[in-house]
This record gives C-alpha cells, sequence and structure tokens, in this order.
DNA sequence: GCGCCAACTGTACGACGTACATCGGCCGCT
DNA sequence: AGCGGCCGATGTACGTCGTACAGTTGGCGC
C-alpha cells in the first residue's frame, strides 16, 4: 500500500482514491491519506493538482467519462433514453460514494457534454423545445444520481453483516409505529429500508423518468 | 452577532446554523464559528449536541419539519401527490445548501414519517403494492432533493454579479462549441447553465415526476 | 559532464472536531 | 438567609486536516 511503483501521475492518484472512496467512503479521501498510499509527501500531491477541489473535481470527471454511451439507433426515443439513463446508473452504481459529486462535472468533462448533446437530441426527437430540453436533461442527470448517491443510510461504508443489523433494526422500530396512524408506511417498511441498491429498485425508477418525459411533451 | 441575549438551546442553534448556510455555504457551518456567533466557547456546543453530525441531523430534521403537507382532498391521487411534492420543494428552496442532507432525515423525523405514509397512501391508491410504493416514494424524496440541491455551479454562496459572470462564462464555452458535434447542447446552453433556482424548472419538473408515476402503474 | 527543470521533500501554520477536567451561578430546600 | 446540587458553560490540550513557502533531487538534452 505504501510503496513506490511507479511515477506518480494524475491518473493512478484519482484511481487510489476513487479505491479508497468505494472502500472507506468519501471523508477517507484525503491528501495526506493518498500521500501515504502511493508512498510519498503530502504535498506531492499539489504538483498534480491544484487543490484537494481540482483532485475531487478529477474523480468526479472521471465517473463522467465512465459512462459507456450506447450507440444511436433506430429504436425509439424513449427506449433510446432509457438506454442512455440506464448506462449512467451503471457507470455510477460502483462508486455510490463519489456520485454525488457526478453532476458538477457534466457540464464541463468533454464526455459529458456528448452525454449531454445525446440526451438532448432524443428530448427534441421526443418533441420538446430547447429550453424545456435543457431543464429535463438536467434534471434527468441529477436524478440519476440521486437514485446512486441518495441512500440516506450509507453515508458511510459498513461490513455486510453490520449493514443488515443496521437494516433489521431500522425496519424494527418502523413496524413498531402506532398501526393507525402509520399503515401504508408499516406494509411498505421491508421495501423503504432495503430498497436502495437493488436491481428493481433502479429498473423501476429509470422507466418513471422516461415515463415521465413521455407525460410531459 | 457575538452577543448573548439568551441561554442557549438547540433550537437557537439550529437557526443560527441555518442562517450561517444560507449566507455562507455549509462549509461555514463549523462548530467554532457557531460558538463565536452566539458569544460562547465551543465546547459549550456539546452540552446540547454530542458531536456535529448531530448538529447536522437536527438541521436537516428541521428541514423536514418545515414541509407544509395540504390537508388532504377528494382530488385525484395525481394532483395530491403533485401537490405534495411541491410543499417538500417550497420548504427545501430557501435552503438549497442543506437540503442535501434532508434525504437521510426522512424516516427519521416524526415530519418524515408522516410525509412518507402520505405519498405511500397516494401512491397505493395509484395502484402500487406496497413495495412499489416504497422504492418510488423514497426515489421521489431523493429527486426532489436533487431538484433543490442539485445545482452543480452553487456548491458555495456567490454574490449575485458574481454570479451573473458566471453564468455568461459557462454559456460562452458551451456556444463556442464546435457547432457540427454539439448542434442541441449549443441551442439549450442558456437554459442548462440557468436553469437551476427557476420556478418552471421545479414545475416542469414535478410534472414529470408525476406523470411517471402515472406511466409506471 | 553539466545544467536545468519537473517532481518531490521538509517544515510550519491555522482551522477543524472534540476528550477531559473544572467551574460558576441559579434552583429548591431547610 | 444560608446552602448544596447540578445544569450549562469554560479552559486547555491533542490529533488531523488542507496547504503556503522554500529547499532539494534525479534524469534528460546538450
Amino acid at each position: 500500500m505504501a510503496k513506490r511503483n511507479q511515477r506518480l501521475s494524475r491518473d493512478v492518484i484519482v484511481d487510489c482514491a476513487m479505491a479508497l472512496a468505494d472502500a472507506e467512503g468519501l471523508e477517507a479521501v484525503t491528501i495526506r491519506r493518498l500521500a501515504q498510499e502511493n508512498g510519498v509527501t503530502p504535498m506531492a500531491m499539489y504538483w498534480h493538482f491544484n487543490d484537494k477541489e481540482a483532485l475531487l473535481d478529477a474523480l468526479a470527471a472521471h465517473l463522467v467519462e465512465a459512462v459507456k454511451l450506447p450507440p444511436p439507433s433506430e429504436a425509439p426515443w424513449d427506449a433510446q433514453l432509457r438506454d442512455v439513463l440506464e448506462a449512467i446508473a451503471v457507470a455510477l452504481r460502483p462508486h455510490p460514494t463519489v456520485a454525488g459529486m457526478a453532476a458538477r462535472q457534466v457540464l464541463v468533462a468533454d464526455a459529458g457534454l456528448e452525454l449531454t448533446e445525446r440526451v438532448l437530441a432524443l428530448l427534441a426527437e421526443a418533441g420538446l423545445e430547447p429550453h424545456r430540453a435543457a431543464e429535463v436533461a438536467t434534471f434527468l442527470f441529477c436524478s440519476v444520481v440521486a437514485l446512486v448517491a441518495g441512500d440516506p443510510g450509507q453515508r458511510e461504508v459498513v461490513t455486510p453483516e453490520d449493514l443488515e443489523g443496521r437494516l433489521r433494526l431500522k425496519t424494527a422500530t418502523l413496524t413498531a409505529l402506532p398501526p393507525t396512524r402509520f399503515p401504508h408506511l408499516i406494509a411498505a417498511a421491508p421495501g423503504l429500508v432495503s430498497c436502495f441498491g437493488q436491481d428493481d429498485f433502479f429498473d423501476l425508477n429509470l422507466d418513471l423518468l422516461v415515463q415521465g418525459v413521455r407525460g410531459i411533451r
């Protein structure tokens, strides 16, 4: 972990930071920690990045660039939009703690511009004029980010068994609520506490977004 | 700013923190700063809150409790759902920098439970079974939060004229892109950079969400 | 072999969260 | 009126963070 096998570079720092964020959460991504992981002085980071914010921007840009945009096709716009949104979700899901910062790079990173252009084209095909398409596209991206990063319980990374206990506890407190005041909440409790990270959660809500675009045309 | 006119309490601290976050951004909300604003030692905060995270949780809970839930009515479920989502957005909009933390209190704060119950009831009325309703309700809340907090450019608070300059610059860089590769993006540039905080941005995308729920029934 | 410059080191500073021990003033009691 | 208890605030200290500024190296072109 603390060895120098190659020269430092923006890329190895970003990769290291991403791994660190995935393993121990975003708050573990520290200038000093990154330096230590690479067997280097903290100040060495400042040769490659102006400051920590620039480093985090690079992390976010890396995520945006990880989106594998599906090739344009003859399929109807809604099917294509669905595929694009899913591609974004697929790229973000492995890094939920970093995903929250992706939105601020979507109009900066090259890949983000391409992605935005693609979504705008599909929305135009759907019949939205440019101004509304812009608003919808912005919101769609933020929503997909929220879909991945929004887990309120997962602010820090936890071990699987610890997580299970926490879920059990949360479910218990919810089902212990007064049944006359919160009937639906109690019925939905298991889904409420465990839906994040589930495949059908993503599928259902990506559908919701696409159907929403259909609805507002 | 630095005077003691009353005994400290959780409420005055939370109010102070909220004002601070609105004026100077979340990162200005500091134990030491809050103490200073109240003419008190930093350690005095720890009598009222276990740690900083508890303080931020209280901030988030305060936001959730600020939601003025519209009274149940005879209106169709989609109109009511639209009103509830709008009520959430209205409560969050004055505090965009804090809004991002609201999601993690929605199943903790009393008002959040009531709000969730209400949304779940409306989704049941729409015909969703409990499990899917849970997933949709969770996502809807996160989405509204993203709608308010998601502004990528507004991570720190800026003065109006500074903001305008920034928007102008962003628009310029976007419209300067190669027109053959990014036609839609260039056409939509003004909307992309300035849509956050606009009323019609909220209206349109809240409609999108409600229509999305209609679409997935 | 020499010099240069990109890449890295060393030291230091101020701000942060907060553990731990202490203290003062207001309360109801006698 | 005196007094003890305890709520709410204090004072000091520690470790960690980002990072300014100046100094140092190693390898490459000449």
